[in-house]
DNA sequence: TTCTTCATGTAATTAGTTACATGATTGA
DNA sequence: TCAATCATGTAACTAATTACATGAAGAA
């Protein structure tokens, strides 16, 4: 009854922009285009798309390959009902799952070596996302890309993809640069130079207009250059 | 056969900075400290911290509060050890799930009002970190913080967070006002300024030397039937 | 006194992953 | 013809969520 299946309902949104899809379609397009902001196995989709033909919002068409057999979907008009509801619900909130992160959050418990691990990999993270980037992007600048007529979904996609990559790769480079900094600096150095960072995060924080509630004198003044 | 079990090490990392937690307190933590890395439901958190002792990898305390239970946990010897393991191993890959980022993926199937929506989730869910983090942030600077021997490493995760946050708000801001340019612009020119959007991304990724060449094979989807 | 929030869990269910199995196609 | 990779799934399992139930403490 309370089921939202945000992964059903994805792969009827991709059902809904061509006449056909194969499973394998499906799973190609899902480690190409949806795995970076919502990933799953692909044996997922298998599972999913039966589903949804057990719903009546797909049909599935069997065909052949030799004797191989190879199942096709296609999207039903209880199907883009079923989307369209979809799509007029509330969002689920975003969700990051960084286990690097959390290494560095136990980071004092482990060695040096382990921290530049985690940041290597949230560095990894972001170059993938990257590397995809490149070559959709530009498809897209060609005119090439296969759903080149979502051009405008896609490109705020795009762009939010890229910047998240780009802020894990700033942030492993500056956290790498902390590291470097810490040999050599005391205790008291590197907790100096801790609390700068949060002060410099803070300070750049916008204090939210809408719930500022008593009193002025807790902010700090000087923050009047919002663009 | 590799069994990582990611959030079981997560509490075990924290019964590693105190002597002894209330399966309260842990669920509290992780409320403030952990959720935006590794969300998990409070529920999990029971269960886990009772595998831990089944494993001995912790013990258990029973104490009670007038004729109620409770449960609090201590890291063991072989506890420690376990932890040292797994901080010594890979990292796992960040994950990003973002239901609204697939909603303006699907973005044409659906209304303006939807996609906004969207937008305002994110821009929502960012507001959710940025809030926790004034005053974790305040806590450290002013050195009460619960586990303020910890700011070295702490300060890494805050500036992850606080980028990350502020990269979601940044993002809802430029997309929804490319969505009030649309209103009033052709087809053509909302093409324009989403492939200007893409290069203006594109231009700014470092292109890797050490990288170069690959495959630009993989698009092609196949059956060049588009509408 | 009653309401709300803090606190402590259990039960039922589902979503998702890993591992495996195997046919078809391509190209060296 | 042999290996790699493309393609198509199934089986077994576990991690995780939702929903529920209820006691204790403090505020109104």
């Amino acid at each position: 009854m309370r089921r939202t299946a945000t992964t059903a309902n994805a792969i009827l949104g991709l059902l809904a922009l061509r006449r056909e899809w194969s499973t394998w379609e499906l799973t190609k397009q899902l480690r190409r285009n949806m795995r970076f902001f919502w990933p799953r196995a692909e044996s997922q989709i298998y599972e999913e798309a039966k589903g949804l033909v057990g719903k009546g919002l797909a049909r599935d068409r069997q065909s052949f390959t030799g004797k191989r057999g190879r199942t096709s979907y296609a999207i039903t008009a209880a199907g883009r009902k079923q989307l369209k509801r979809w799509l007029a619900t509330p969002p689920k909130p975003t969700t990051l799952e960084c286990e690097p992160l959390l290494r560095v959050f136990l980071g004092t418990l482990g060695t040096d070596a382990a921290l530049r691990a985690a940041l290597a990999q949230v560095r990894a993270d972001g170059s993938a996302v990257l590397d995809v980037g490149r070559v959709v992007g530009l498809e897209y600048l060609a005119g090439t890309a296969p759903f080149q007529d979502q051009v405008v979904v896609r490109a705020l996609v795009f762009d939010f993809l890229s910047h998240h990559a780009r802020m894990l790769i700033d942030w492993a480079d500056r956290s790498e640069a902390v590291l470097d900094a810490w040999s050599g600096q005391s205790d008291e150095q590197r907790t100096a130079l801790s609390l700068q960072i949060i002060r410099d995060n803070l300070d750049r924080y916008p204090v939210p207009s809408a719930s500022l509630g008593a009193d002025p004198t807790e902010l700090r003044s000087g923050s009047g250059e919002q663009a």
